[in-house]
DNA sequence: AAAATCTGCGTAATCGGTTACACATTAATG
DNA sequence: CATTAATGTGTAACCGATTACGCAGATTTT
C-alpha cells in the first residue's frame, strides 16, 4: 500500500502538502492540490488510520459493552450504534461481559491501549471509578453510572405503573410481579413502579413479587410457585419481554389460558414479542432510539462540541397485543 | 500514560531492554528484567497498541461482517466469534452490512486503513475480487467465497432433507417449502434438499414452493397465499426458523391449528424457536461451534500455524419439539 | 517605499513502540 | 591459551502520519 512518501514523490511535494491536502488544511495552491489529489488517484492511496492515530492520540473507534449480545435485547441497540457511530466514520468494537467486572477491566485495558476515543456503555457493573481513571468519554444507556457521565434513560418506573394500571383497568384483580435482578437498577424502578400501583391494595403480600432473574428458564419456574403459591393471580407483570414469554410458558404448562386466566404484560418491546403465540402486550421502549441517542451524545462529548443535556430519559409505550 | 521511554528510564536501561522484556524476546539478564518489571508495575505501564501496530502492520482486531445483527441467526454467532477471539487477545470490530455492496466496501477500505488483521464474512455478497485485493486472512461461514479461502459450512442439503422425510414419516402427504431468496446459496441448497425428497412425488408442482425471503412479514403473507392455493398442504419446510414462524402465525390466522391441521419444521435452531408457542421443530445449526472453528481457523492462519483444513462441514440436528 | 501580512511549501521533530546492528563481556571449545 | 560462541545492552533507524517552524515571495497597509 502506498503511503504519503510516495504520493508526495509522484506529486512532486513534500509530505507536508500531501497532509496539507489530505486534511484540507493550511495553505496549498491550487496547482499542488491538483497534483496531489491526481497521485492520490493514480496510486488509490489511502492514508493509514493507525500512524495519524498514533500521532493523534484517537482513533475514530468506540467500545460497546453489552452483558450478552445474545440477550435479545442487544442487538438492536448494537445496531442503532453501529449504525450511527459508522455514519459518523466510526468503528465500533464489541464487548459481551456477562456482567463480569474481570472482564470489564480487561476490555478496558485493551481499549486504552488502543486510544479508544469513546465508550458506550449498557451493563450493569461498571463503576464510575473504573471508567473516570482513564478519563475518556462515556455514555450509559438505561442506567446512570454517576451524576457526571451522561446517560439515556427511560421511564421505567412510569412504564411499571403504566402497565400494572393497564392490566386493573382491564379488570384483573391480583397482579403478580415477576421481577429483575436486584443489582440492575432498571429492575429496582421497574418493581417500584409496580408497587406504586397495587402496594397499598388489601391483598397485595410481598410474595406476589417472585424473582424472575430477567431470565426464561427461571422465570418458568418462579412462574409455576407463585401461581402454585396464589391460585387467585389472573395477572402478571414481568419485568421484561423474557421473562414475560418464560411466565406464558408456565401458564401454558399448568393448563391455563393466556389471557383468559391469567393476563401477561412485559416490558422491552423486542422483536421476540412479536414473534410469540399469543403475541406479547408490553412496555416497549424505543430501542434503536436509545442506541442512536447515546452514540450521538458520545459524538458530540468526543468532538467536543458542548452539550448541554446529559440525561435524557425518554418515554415508553404500552403496545397492546393479545396476552391481554 | 506512561511509556516505554519513562519506564527505561525509571529501570536505567534502554528502551530496547524494556521491549526485549515486554515481548520476552532477546537477551535480558535477571537483574534488568526485575528493575524493569519493577518500573512496569511502579509505573502501571500498558505498552501503547497502536505504536505497535504501526511498526508490526497488525492489530489483533478483526472484522466481523454480518447482515445485520438483528437477525436473530447472528447474535450468537456473533458471540462465539467475540469469545473465541477475545480469548486469544484479539478485537472484534462489527460491521451491519445489509448485504449492500456499497457498506462492505466501505467497511473493508476503513479496516483495511486500520491495519485489521483478519475477516470473519458472514454475509453472502462478498466477492473474492473485493477480498483478495486486500490479501488479508478471510474466513467466511456457511458460504464458499472461492475455492482458496477457507469456510465453514453446515449441511443444509441434508438437513433440508432431513426435514422434509422426517415430515413423511410422520404421515404428512403434502409439503410445502418456504424458501429463503436465491441470492442466498444457503436458501438454493435447503431447496434442493426439500426437492431431493419430494421433487418426484406425483403430487407436487413447482407452485408448492414458496418465496418466504427469510423474514417474517413475508414469510406471513406468502403462507396465506400458499395455503390458499393448496388447501391440501399439511405441512411446512421452512427455509429458516423466522419464516416458520411466520408460517405459524399465518396458519393460525387462517383459523387452523399447529401441529394438528398442519406441521412446521424450520432452520437454524435459533433461541427464538424455544419461545414460541408451539416450540418450534427445526433443524438446528451449531451456530456457536460454527463462529468457535470460523474465528480459530481465522487465527491459525493469522498466526501462520499453517492449517491443513480449509473446509469445515458441521452436522445439523433435527430438534422435534411441538409444532409437529 | 518600507513594513506588515498573507500565501505556499519544505524540513524536521514527534507520536510510542520494534528491531537490526554494533560492541562489550563472559563462557565454551579445541 | 587462542578462538569461537553465547550473552547482555545501547544507539538509532523505522513504521506513516501530523504539525511547529522557518523561509521566501506576493500582497496589502501605512
Amino acid at each position: 500500500m502506498a503511503s504519503i512518501k510516495e504520493v508526495a514523490k509522484h506529486a512532486g511535494v513534500s509530505v507536508a502538502t500531501v497532509s496539507r491536502v489530505l486534511n484540507d488544511k493550511g495553505y496549498v495552491s491550487e496547482e499542488a492540490r491538483k497534483r496531489v489529489q491526481k497521485a492520490i488517484a493514480n496510486l488509490d492511496y489511502r492514508p493509514n488510520a493507525v500512524a495519524r492515530s498514533l500521532f493523534k492520540k484517537t482513533s475514530k473507534t468506540i467500545g460497546l459493552l453489552v452483558p450478552d449480545i445474545v440477550n435479545p435485547f442487544f442487538p438492536e441497540l448494537a445496531r442503532a450504534v453501529e449504525d450511527t457511530l459508522s455514519r459518523h466514520g466510526y468503528t465500533v468494537i464489541l464487548c459481551n461481559t456477562d456482567e463480569s467486572k474481570e472482564k470489564e477491566q480487561a476490555y478496558l485495558e485493551m481499549m486504552m491501549q488502543k486510544y479508544i476515543d469513546g465508550l458506550i456503555v449498557a451493563t450493569n457493573t461498571l463503576t464510575a471509578a473504573q471508567v473516570t481513571k482513564y478519563n475518556i468519554p462515556v455514555v450509559s444507556i438505561d442506567r446512570k453510572i454517576s451524576k457526571e457521565l451522561p446517560g439515556i434513560m427511560v421511564e421505567n418506573k412510569k412504564g411499571a405503573s403504566m402497565a400494572v394500571r393497564f392490566l386493573k383497568k382491564k379488570g384483573r384483580k391480583r397482579i403478580a410481579h415477576l421481577r429483575g435482578p436486584s443489582y440492575i437498577p432498571n429492575a429496582v424502578e421497574r418493581c417500584a413502579g409496580y408497587l406504586e400501583v397495587v402496594g397499598e391494595e388489601p391483598w397485595f403480600k410481598e410474595s406476589y413479587i417472585a424473582e424472575g432473574n430477567y431470565d426464561m428458564t427461571m422465570s418458568i419456574e418462579s412462574t409455576i410457585r407463585l401461581l402454585n403459591m396464589h391460585p387467585d393471580i389472573d395477572a402478571i407483570f414481568a419485568g421484561n419481554d423474557v421473562s414475560a414469554i418464560g411466565a406464558i410458558k408456565a401458564i401454558h404448562k399448568l393448563g391455563k389460558h393466556v389471557p383468559r386466566d391469567i393476563a401477561v404484560v412485559g416490558f422491552d418491546g423486542i422483536m421476540l414479542s412479536e414473534a410469540t403465540t399469543p403475541e406479547l402486550t408490553t412496555i416497549a421502549q424505543p430501542i434503536y432510539e436509545l442506541g442512536e441517542i447515546a452514540s450521538a451524545t458520545l459524538i458530540k462529548i468526543i468532538e467536543q462540541q458542548a452539550d448541554d443535556q446529559t440525561l435524557y430519559t425518554l418515554p415508553v409505550q404500552l403496545i397492546e397485543r393479545q396476552s391481554t
